[in-house]
DNA sequence: TATTATCTGCGAATCGTTATCACTTAAGAT
DNA sequence: ATCTTAAGTGATAACGATTCGCAGATAATA
């Protein structure tokens, strides 16, 4: 899709607006973050790069996480046992549908999310700024090979 | 009200029933549960009950949080900066609202939710069992007390 | 090419949680 | 009432994901 490709760009520009440098090993991170359906974890991500570049740190992937985090290019699934998961593509907040057998993690369309945003505010009395919707169940792959 | 005690004693007699013994300790920390409206993290009970009961060990109450659990009467809403909260009134999956100053937690009333779910069903193909749904924002006492 | 602020890699530090282990105790049996 | 013993407790060590600190490297600008 060449919309990976323009979100990458997307991506280092606005590194490069913010006064950072442009790294080998931060254009390999932010490369796999914008080109990723596959919601992937630190480890998986620093694993990717390791093959073709050895020396990589863990380290240097949280750093730049963080980094782009902070300039709210990339969207944070932490889960509270610690396996988080990371979406560049889509950076704002929306559903995930989450199996939890093969950890696979899915994007569904919800119109009416914002509805229930709204209700919630009323209700509360809240200024609402954010929010976490997770739907946890079985994937229809892993229904299938249920031994 | 009543119903905490109520809540208190059902908690107890389903240890019973599973074959745990009731320790003063144990007494403790599921009355914290059954009585508090306010989600407590586990530092903060192991703190309430410190003050009446100063040989109380943190791993203790990590214990007791995680067989309760493990019998389905408590719920754990985890957050990945380890903040984690609990619910012993409501057990099963319901929404949250969390004000990111202050840290209170409240339970808003949503029907839709339901719709939601059954919509994510369909559209994914995914067996749902579970969900997590937090919207994040300023409660209005702190909205009030801007500076 | 020189300068310098930023970045990287490594390992140590951190922090919430869980595991270990010797000692205690609740609860059923005698 | 006392005995027996599986389960529970307290103190502390271990754990694992993440962050920090520092010395050396390197992008970016002049």
């Amino acid at each position: 899709m060449a919309d990976h490709k323009k979100r990458f760009e997307s991506i280092i520009q606005k590194l490069r607006d913010n006064g950072q440098k442009i790294t080998p090993q931060r254009l390999a991170i932010v490369k796999i973050l914008a080109k990723s359906e596959d919601h992937p974890s630190v480890e998986n991500i620093h694993a990717r790069i390791k093959k073709d570049f050895p020396t990589m740190s863990l380290a240097t992937v949280y750093r730049n996480i963080l980094l782009i985090k902070s300039i709210g290019e990339v969207l944070e699934l932490g889960f509270p046992d610690g396996s988080n998961r990371y979406d560049g593509n889509k950076p704002y907040p929306h559903p995930h549908v989450i199996c939890i057998k093969c950890k696979k993690v899915v994007d569904p369309e919800l119109d009416s999310l914002d509805d229930l945003k709204n209700e919630v505010a009323v209700e509360t009395n809240f200024k609402i700024l954010n929010h976490r919707l997770d739907f946890f169940g079985i994937c229809s792959n892993c229904m299938a090979e249920k031994v």
